[in-house]
RNA sequence: GCCCGGGUGGUGGAAUUGGUAGACACAAGGGACUUAAAAUCCCUCGCCCCUUGCGGGCAUGCGGGUUCAAAUCCCGCCCCGGGCACCA
């Protein structure tokens, strides 16, 4: 052993003997309970940050002690490896984005392996892989089968200046990140998969995850899907034949429904104005708002703005001529795209209203008072009675809703429904680096499918990556000119890719079976490791990533690939790693890399300090000297083993009395440490009983010389390296050697605590009086109140702040608390 | 704007969930060792007040409230962060 703590030396020695001994390879194993960890899968972007050094510490931590429980655990890792930046730097660099990719996915494989991260590689997965990709192609056709894809149109960021489609990332201020051209709206044809089929599942499975799921987190998944009971009514439009749909939750409102608005994405803002002279008038203000961003337009304080289409609605109660106007604040993508505007009734209509003179009718009333519309200067939005409203009148509102959507379904205008908020899911993309739609357009037959059997379409090589015009696959001929799967003909493949969320909702499958070649699963892998028993990743991804692999997972249950529902049994959010107080990022120049301090400090004193210097959900400040903190410890702890190691030791089992104190305290820690890691996932409070047990050792050395106390101190030390063993590994590994030990660590049990010696046999009360401390009290654990507090009254300063007076009422919490109210 | 979090010493955090606020660290200051430095070890360390020994007051973003007792529960503000569907 050497005389100096060196992570440079041990570290690789220990990573070698890890790799050579398989030490992290697992199998499926019937007769061992399973265990599948999970950590987010990184993209690969070149160098690992701080961000996955904190994901896969906490995973790491959590791997090894289960597996020092007992489990089979399954710890797995790979690549998101589609995705824009890979294309980004073919444009700036010149260098394939399969070559980017691949060389990227090497070096921050053999960083995170620097790490000593108990990952198995032989299960190692990359989504570009056409083998991976494969499968996602079949589940795409197995879905189109059952209309569980669909393609629509719908609007894309389009630069006019580099003739290209731009991811929202890429418009800054409403303007082309690349060459500051006003950004602009345009129509296309996309892909989308049926994610709302399965909304209501969504919401329902909600309620099983709250066991392992964060509060949070699901009260955002259930927002997003934002279910909301009310009624589809159908306009009829004047002097056409057909209607305007619209959803609306206020259906007893409907007599006081004096205008409608439609999104200037409505198929109908272009279709209702031709020929009424509004035609201009319209197509100028729909290409104006157009411009403008979603969240401008759903702001409270946004102008609300709109022009006349020219054309009437006919409200189907009232018989009222409902003028129709395109208004900004309007939002395609919810309810119908149209919504019949009630302006006594809400805030947005009544200021519509307003500024354009249109007719304001007050159909509810609240109780005791009588609104009147000229004179009102806001909408009530509250509850009331009906007015106004024919043979509704007088009835309470709430019950009107139900009333007036039974009157409208009898008379064929309407009935009952449940929206949600949550909306297809748009899987189109027009770039290069990703999974290619396995899709043909044939002039005779259509859209078809690729046949399964044909599988992979695989991604051309051969591409020119510009950053302008259409999507670079459109342009290899090779690629596009096909043969039809249904007639023969002659057809062109679809050249849209998919998106990279698509590959990162199932990946967790294929973990289990990654070697599977004939189908995407093997169906006994997956009943034995799946669900996910805990996954672990950023907050960031509360929403989408969780939403879609939920999807994911039901689409594949009813495609009879797997046989589970929900996909992750438990979820654990880690925060985010900052300095400064800002997230790290090149622009701001805070970027602290993780390969710096692994070649000063070591992987563990990194580890260490973050899993240390915060709760694992919190945000984590990083911090250059608190490194050296925790890098200190391990050189203390290094030196604590080969002082004590040169001690002369008894080989006895008996606890001196000099040493029974001691003795409480490790298997206080003991119980401390297990309990937060296995309960709470709190590494912090668990690291720093561990330093309190390294204080205590420190202090006894100096002490206890006797063989009997040594043996004690060794036995300790013991019990604190196995502990010590998920969060730094190797100078775990490397002192359970010295002291002896065989093996290595993580094939070692967790160790039990001893009750009788972990609990307390002495408390320090609190003695109050009117509520402030005004003594303690050091008394044996379960003290009665008689003795505690007869102990108190002879306390000299208690006995000031009684003053003599009364002893009014006594509050005891026993151990804790003794408070007197005089 | 909407949805969801967070705010405790000079700093990161602790307080296992209503019961002694500040564990464990970092930084800072002082001391020991050393020719010297580094390393290491020891001590002090929320703010204010009385010289007073074990003392008193104030303190958990701000303002109210509930309670014998509030960082923790309730109401109203302020500030910071995450997400908002084509970043992943």
């Amino acid at each position: 052993m050497l005389a100096e703590y060196k992570p440079q030396e041990i570290e690789p020695k220990w990573q070698t003997t890890w790799d050579q001994d398989k030490l992290f390879k697992v199998s499926d194993d019937a007769s061992k309970t399973k265990y599948y960890l999970l950590e987010m899968f990184p993209y690969p972007s070149g160098r690992i940050h701080m961000g996955h050094v904190r994901n896969y510490t906490i995973g790491d931590v959590i791997a090894r002690y289960k597996r020092m429980r007992g489990f089979n655990v399954l710890h797995p890792m790979g690549w998101d490896a589609f995705g824009m930046p890979a294309e980004n730097a073919a444009i700036a660099g010149g260098v394939h984005p399969k070559q980017w990719t691949y060389d990227n996915m090497r070096y921050m494989k053999e960083q995170l392996k620097r790490m000593g991260f108990s990952y198995d590689w032989d299960r190692e997965i990359a989504t570009c892989a056409p083998e991976y990709y494969k499968w996602e192609q079949l589940f795409f056709i197995r879905m189109f089968a059952k209309d569980l894809v669909y393609k629509d149109r719908t609007y894309l960021n389009w630069c006019e200046s580099c003739k290209t489609v731009l991811a929202n990332e890429q418009v800054e201020d409403g303007v082309c990140w690349r060459c500051s051209t006003q950004v602009i709206l345009k129509e296309y044809d996309q892909w989308f998969f049926r994610i709302t089929r399965y909304a209501q599942e969504l919401l329902d499975n909600i309620e099983r995850l709250k066991e392992g799921w964060p509060e949070r987190v699901l009260v955002m998944q259930k927002n997003w899907i934002g279910r909301s009971v009310g009624s589809l009514i159908r306009f009829a439009i004047d002097g056409a034949g057909d209607d305007i749909e619209v959803f609306t939750t206020r259906p007893d409102t409907l007599y006081g429904a004096t205008f409608m608005s439609i999104a200037p994405e409505h198929p109908l803002a272009k279709s209702l104005p031709k020929g009424t002279g509004q035609e201009t008038a319209v197509k100028a203000f729909v290409d104006k708002t157009l411009k403008e961003d979603k969240i401008t337009r759903t702001s409270e304080t946004y102008e609300k703005e709109g022009v006349f289409t020219g054309r009437y609605c006919i409200n189907p109660l009232t018989g009222f001529k409902m003028p129709i106007y395109v208004a900004n604040f309007v939002l395609y993508d919810y309810g119908t795209g149209a919504v019949m505007a009630v302006p006594s009734h809400d805030q947005r209509d009544f200021e519509f209203a307003k500024k354009y003179g249109l007719t304001i009718i007050v159909v509810i009333q609240p109780e005791g008072e009588v609104l009147d519309a000229a004179a009102m200067t806001e909408a009530y939005e509250g509850d009331g009675v009906l007015v106004n409203s024919d043979k509704h009148n007088g009835m309470p509102n709430r019950q009107a809703m139900q009333a007036i959507t039974e009157h409208l379904a009898q008379k064929g205008r309407g009935e009952a429904t449940v929206n949600f908020r949550l909306r297809d899911w748009g899987i189109s993309r027009q770039r290069y680096w990703g999974a290619p739609i396995p899709i043909v357009h044939c002039e005779k037959c259509g859209t078809v499918p690729v046949k399964e059997s044909d599988l992979p379409v695989l991604l051309p090589e051969d591409v020119k990556l510009t950053g302008t015009g259409e999507s670079p696959i459109a342009q290899v001929d090779t690629f596009v000119n096909t043969t039809c799967p249904s007639c023969g003909g002659k057809a062109k493949r679809e050249t849209d890719t998919m998106d990279t969320f698509v590959e990162s909702s199932w990946y967790f499958l294929r973990y289990c079976c990654p070697d599977s070649h004939d189908k995407p699963f093997d169906p006994a892998a997956l009943a034995y490791w799946m669900p996910v028993d805990q996954y672990i990743g950023g907050i960031e991804h509360a929403i989408l990533h969780l939403m879609y692999a939920r999807f994911f997972t039901m689409v594949l249950r009813d495609l009879g690939f797997v046989a589970i529902s929900e996909p992750f049994e438990r979820l654990y959010t880690q925060g985010m790693v900052i300095k400064d107080g800002a997230k790290m990022s090149k622009s701001k120049g805070n970027v602290v890399d993780p390969e710096d301090m692994i070649k000063r400090y070591g992987a563990d004193a990194t580890r260490l300090f973050m899993l240390f210097a915060a709760p694992p959900e919190k945000d984590l400040d990083w911090s250059d000297q608190g490194i050296e903190g925790t890098y200190r410890f391990l050189s203390r702890l290094w030196r604590l083993v080969q002082e004590i190691k040169e001690l002369p030791a008894a080989e006895t089992e008996t606890i001196p009395p000099s040493m029974q104190d001691f003795q409480r305290k490790l298997h206080q820690t003991i119980r401390k440490v297990t309990e937060d890691v296995d309960k709470r996932f709190r590494f912090n409070t668990a690291i720093a009983a561990m330093m309190e047990l390294v204080n205590e050792l420190y202090k006894l050395k100096e002490a206890a010389r006797a063989p009997q106390e040594v043996q004690v101190m060794r036995r300790a030390l013991q019990h604190l390296l196995v502990m010590l063993s998920p969060f730094v590994p190797h100078i775990a590994d490397e002192l359970w050697e010295a002291l002896g030990g065989t093996g290595m660590l993580l094939d070692h049990a967790w160790p039990e605590f001893d009750a009788a010696w972990a609990e307390k046999v002495e408390v320090t009360i609190a003695v109050q009086v009117l509520g402030k401390v005004r003594a303690t009290l050091t008394v044996a654990v379960d003290s009665p109140q008689s003795e505690v507090q007869s102990a108190a009254m002879v306390e000299p300063n208690v006995v000031k702040h009684i003053e003599g007076k009364p002893i009014k009422k006594v509050i005891y919490v026993p151990n804790k608390i003794l408070n007197l109210i005089v």
